[in-house]
DNA sequence: ACAGAAGCGGAGGTGTGTTCTCCGTATCTG
DNA sequence: CAGATACGGAGAACACACCTCCGCTTCTGT
């Protein structure tokens, strides 16, 4: 345990770069340089290194309790007591923490990224996750061939839609979340989708904003 | 016009990097180097760029013809007597192009990539797209507010599917695909998913190969 | 079959970007 | 106030992509 306390100023510092880091990787995602975190910060970058040997370590003192927020989400899911109530607030309570923090989104689809507190974050996270998947499919409130899996993929698919409309539309993403609900529920009739597509203009917009990061 | 015919040797090492670089784009996209277009082609890179100021000028030469593809599925399914077989011919046929070939999905959504016959292309493409899916909305077979710009949204969308299990299992998006054709259909029962969902090991797998590109 | 034109190869220069170290100087702490 | 601790940030080390240059090779037309 290397726990001697640090100088009063050190401690300070460190908690600046904690402080820096958590807002640049809700803005800006995982792809940040230790570097950027120091200016950020106001410290030096000697300083930040001094600190943490590596952005993984960054990331795995950060992101532990965005995950496990996603636990929590998908734990008050299962109480609900409408399975396709309880399936539905956590994919959009989950989507949401994603949407407003893009390391939190990164994290999830980069198995290196993070160290062991990230990773047991995750491994709380899927047990829940499949239980809430397995329960709206046994009660038939999803199409039978419903699978866990299906969540994360439906994740992916949106997180490319957030990405490619954040300047343009930021909530872009909740007319197809809407349209995939839609082709994962057994039976019944479409709903209003919540958020009208981009016209052609905006779609430009949104693509040229997109492929350059 | 530089048209004053290339010395014989010339002129086959010039098709050597056109066939180099087709492929090259087709495997692994538009971030290759020219480079990487040089080595595959088996000249030296001279050569490359004495032919070829950018690579801009290689997708512009190249990928015309593979947009032109798409317009003539498009076209196609305008004929189509039943307006959903004829926006759905279109989508799957178009995306099976884009799964073969990964540089045509980046360029259509890349704004600053190729030159005036790529755009040409693209804007050739627009309008039949347009019709196809006004088509089918006035015939009421997708949801009444359903959008061009639903079709692109759906390709980003599963274009990060097909990235992302490329090596687990390349026709995952055809399950994603069918989530997303239930969606968008005006009532209906939804047809059996053509593709199981990955399982736990296979996913882990798709998500190690995912990030590192 | 030869001379001049055209083309070739690929080592290496330039530019950009990230990671991380080093050490002279500043600041804390007892 | 002395010793320990920490700071800043220039720049070293590395990794790529992009592109040029020029000595040598290969074509082409007469």
């Amino acid at each position: 345990m290397t726990n001697k306390t640090l100088r009063r100023d050190a401690e300070l510092n460190r908690q600046r770069l904690l402080e820096a880091a958590a807002e640049l990787f809700r803005t800006r995602g995982l792809e940040i340089t230790l570097d950027d975190v120091a200016e950020h910060a106001g410290v030096g970058v000697g300083t930040a290194y001094r600190r943490f040997a590596n952005k993984d370590e960054l990331i795995d003192a950060l992101l532990e309790s965005r995950i496990d927020a996603m636990v929590a989400m998908a734990e008050r899911g299962l109480e609900d007591p409408d399975p396709w109530d309880g399936l539905v607030g956590y994919i959009v309570g989950a989507l949401e923490l994603q949407v407003r923090d893009r390391g939190l989104k990164e994290v999830l689809f980069a198995p290196g990224r993070g160290r062991k507190r990230v990773a047991g974050a995750k491994s709380r996270l899927a047990p829940v996750v499949s239980r809430l998947a397995a329960r709206a499919r046994e009660a038939g409130v999803v199409r039978q061939d419903f699978d866990t899996s299906d969540i994360p993929m439906i994740y992916l698919m949106l997180g490319t839609v957030v990405d490619f409309s954040r300047d343009a539309e930021p909530e872009l993403y909740q007319r197809y979340l809407a349209i995939l609900l839609e082709g994962i529920r057994a039976g019944g009739q479409p709903p209003e989708l919540p958020v009208p597509a981009l016209d052609i203009a905006r779609f430009q917009e949104a693509m040229a904003a997109y492929k350059s990061r």
